[in-house]
DNA sequence: GCACAATTGAAACAGACGTTTGAATTAGAT
DNA sequence: ATCTAATTCAAACGTCTGTTTCAATTGTGC
């Protein structure tokens, strides 16, 4: 049947992404492994790009589903209240990394190659992420914004930048971690991985901005503490 | 000349590893660029491996010197007295950050290809970085230890893993961060950024630990505070 | 059972890749 | 100037890539 083969060739191109690479994985490893005809991709899909693209959209697409839905749940449990950073940063965090354990082994491989693929240099894998991503990253700027309030624009901006970056090489190098540290950092342990995540985060989000001093042939500027 | 040839590949090649990653780039590509002919890579380097190795350490190994110099001094500093987290944490990321504004676009253009080609794949290329940065982390596992006594050994861990993250993604991808902002956040302030992240980190760092219950099908756990 | 569309199959396409070869050229020492 | 070693050169090697083609097969409505 037609679904199926289409199934089986997402599921094994997804697979073999995870593990190697977009560039590393050719039509042909994923067609033999699946046991479908070289063509059927291209029947199917029309080409590589577009294959790669469905890749990403069916994982991406639930899980920022999720995201927005703790999001909009923590926003409503604070209206006229609070809202509290670690909630926020929940919402982001947890779906994510609870693909870890999902499925099978696959989320968790999906999650490592989410990682590893988020700063590819491809043009079109960029233009395929700036899409799937776009709507989240407006909301939770927001959400980040409401808060911290008392957080200046540029500062909370880029924390919440350091934040992705810690999210994103959690989810496709904790491996390392684990084997750096002889396994003492668990990361199949999610639920923890997770506190500890938005602890850190979150201190880090709200540490006291101290003015620091600009560099290079910029005058010394001089800013009320 | 020799040494010429050689250098001529080993910046052509840079470059563009830097702009489109290392499997994008063939060696006809860097040979063309550099205007030397095909076979002088196998000549001067052996293979297209070896080549991309010598890229790396070229630049890594001062790198990782300046950082060990700069924990050494902030260790001197600090004999009988408490190491500052901050200035463990200047020595790691000021050094990596500083690329950015070096040796004209050059050193930005590795700093950003580093933070990429981390979380590469390909085997030999995990390689090639384990092998460069085995000592870093062994020593600046220690000094957080002497810094961050308080914090439980895997915290502490899971932690510098976080700090690890966030300074990858800020020097593969601050850029997207300043499109995103409008410009608001401008990655080529060098110092004020080096500041920004040891704030966040340093924040995120002393968080105080708390308990939190462990997921699945484990017992809570119960642990002194 | 027939016709028609959807799907699969084997084979070939042109182009790019890393690597190798062996002759031509250049540089340095005697 | 001559010999020798180092370096450069053009050309080809075999292999792999994404894509296309067209015949064979399968499923579906009548």
């Amino acid at each position: 049947m037609a679904a199926d083969t289409k199934n089986i060739i997402l599921d094994t191109a997804e697979r073999l992404i995870a593990e190697k690479g977009i560039d590393a994985v050719s039509l042909r490893s994923i067609t033999s492994e699946a046991s479908v005809n070289l063509a059927a991709v291209h029947y199917h899909f029309g080409s590589k790009e577009a294959l790669v693209e469905k890749v990403f959209e069916r994982r991406v697409t639930p899980l920022n589903s999720r995201r927005l839905q703790m999001l909009t749940e923590a926003e409503e449990r604070a209206v006229g209240d609070q809202l509290e950073v670690e909630d926020v940063l929940r919402a982001l965090i947890a779906p994510a990394l609870r693909l870890y354990q999902q499925e099978g082994c696959e989320g968790r491989q999906f999650m490592q190659m989410c990682g590893r693929i988020y700063s590819e240099q491809a043009g079109y894998v960029q233009r395929i992420f700036d899409k799937l991503f776009e709507e989240i990253v407006a909301r939770f700027f927001v959400a980040f914004r409401r808060a911290l309030p008392e957080i200046p624009e540029a500062d909370r901006a880029w924390r919440i930048h350091f934040c992705v970056g810690s999210m994103i090489h959690t989810m496709s190098d904790s491996d390392r971690l684990k084997r750096f540290t002889n396994g003492m950092c668990d990361p199949s342990d999610t639920e923890a991985t997770i506190e500890r995540m938005v602890q850190f985060c979150a201190a880090g989000l709200r540490a006291e901005v101290t003015e620091h001093e600009v560099a290079g042939e910029l005058a010394k500027t001089e800013v009320a503490g």
